[in-house]
DNA sequence: GCGTTTCTTGGACGAATCTTGAAAAACGGC
DNA sequence: GCCGTTTTTCAAGATTCGTCCAAGAAACGC
């Protein structure tokens, strides 16, 4: 399973030497070239944030504010500027980190994902009930329904895993195969379509009824 | 609710001027004097950890690593150990953030609340409420009036999405239409249009009066 | 190796959605 | 109040999207 992370900067150099040093980590990235694709980018839902504080269109503080109530995930501050009291506004603008450029790539990359792993501890509880007798067991990975374990296959429960935990969430079917599969495809969406008609004939066959709703022309969600 | 901070540090000077900056901001503290202190008063669970890494009885390192199955809060090491390899090491072990002695109180005082913050977060809900009763979840894309969710289709959200995200600002029908289409059109303010009818219509038929407005001659914008 | 399970791909169908064009209404300037 | 322009409305055709089925490919256990 693997992180998505959006890296938002105007200068092209950082920008493509960051892309490139999470992607060789094995991170899904996303690229903004500016504070307002930033935004509209951000709503594809990344596990993380690194936004450069300085843009040219939009400031980095400001994206921050405007996307604080609409995700949740963690946002960290690129910047040169020093001072305590810059810190402080970053922090005050709901960002989660503040990395003094020159940075150095290995503490930057520690602290992606020391926020990523804590992001993890939150939704890390071994079993969770949902609505309509449903139970998952994430450490075991199984999920049964009125104590009878369903037998899923792996793509199957890694699909039901990724949308239960994030449920009430939309993911379109290339976010659920990039998270799932780590890689981009092109057959992509029929590939976890057929997953997931698996996985609801299954849970039916179980009795439960599906707790994955179709959203026409977005994809599906965990109800919630 | 106030929240309790775990200070552990060997020195007496640091450990008293912490505890009385941070109590003086309202937070409960509670003290170590070493790791083993820390180890045995992070059991009673407080929200978040203060961590010296050099302490003579039990390294800071290992403290964290000792109390990380246990507990969840956030661990924040603090250190004059300035070298890379030892932040990165301070992650490796569960840390949560890794700030450099000296620190200042200010920035100190922003990364803790920080992380207070972000627990918080976890339990919230990812909605953004707008005058006369609507409420946009952006992570499940959907509207709601009066808790009710508002049924669109793909594109009608998407400008709803847009608009809303720019509250007060004009977009142009071809604007709108490059942003949400990605492409240039040249049917595209007819087809803009139309939607805007149908969102409208939507809302409307859900009790909300319409938060489009028409600048005439302009195009549309959310009311803020 | 061999058989079984699981994964992936392609195509067909129906339904939901999108787009288009034309006509009616609204607006603003004069 | 009139006229050109812009917006709204309506209905129907075109397109996209999701579901389903079946068969081939790949991975797995023995």
């Amino acid at each position: 399973m693997s992180y998505t992370l959006l890296i938002a900067d105007d200068e092209r150099d950082i920008r493509d030497m960051l892309a490139s040093y999470f992607g060789k980590c094995g991170y899904e990235v996303l690229l903004a070239e500016g504070g307002r694709e930033a935004v509209r980018i951000a709503l594809r839902g990344p596990d993380l944030i690194l936004l450069d504080v300085g843009m040219p269109d939009m400031d980095g503080l400001e994206v921050c504010r405007s996307l604080r109530d609409a995700v949740s995930c963690p946002i960290l501050f690129l910047t040169a500027r020093i001072e305590d009291a810059d810190k402080v506004n970053g922090f005050a603008a709901g960002g989660d980190d503040y990395i003094v450029k020159p940075f150095s790539l290995s503490e930057l990359a520690a602290r992606v994902a020391a926020h990523l792993r804590r992001e993890e501890r939150q939704t890390a509880k071994a079993e969770v009930k949902f609505a309509g007798g449903l139970v998952i067991n994430y450490s075991a990975a199984e999920i049964a329904y009125r104590g009878a374990p369903v037998p899923l296959t792996r793509q199957e429960y890694r699909i039901a895993e990724l949308l239960s935990l994030h449920a009430g969430r939309v993911f379109d079917k290339e976010a659920i195969y990039e998270k799932i599969w780590g890689r981009e495809g092109e057959g992509s969406s029929a590939v976890v379509a057929e997953h997931v008609r698996k996985l609801r004939g299954k849970l039916a066959e179980a009795g439960a009824d599906s707790p994955i709703e179709t959203i026409w022309g977005l994809g599906y969600k965990w109800r919630s």
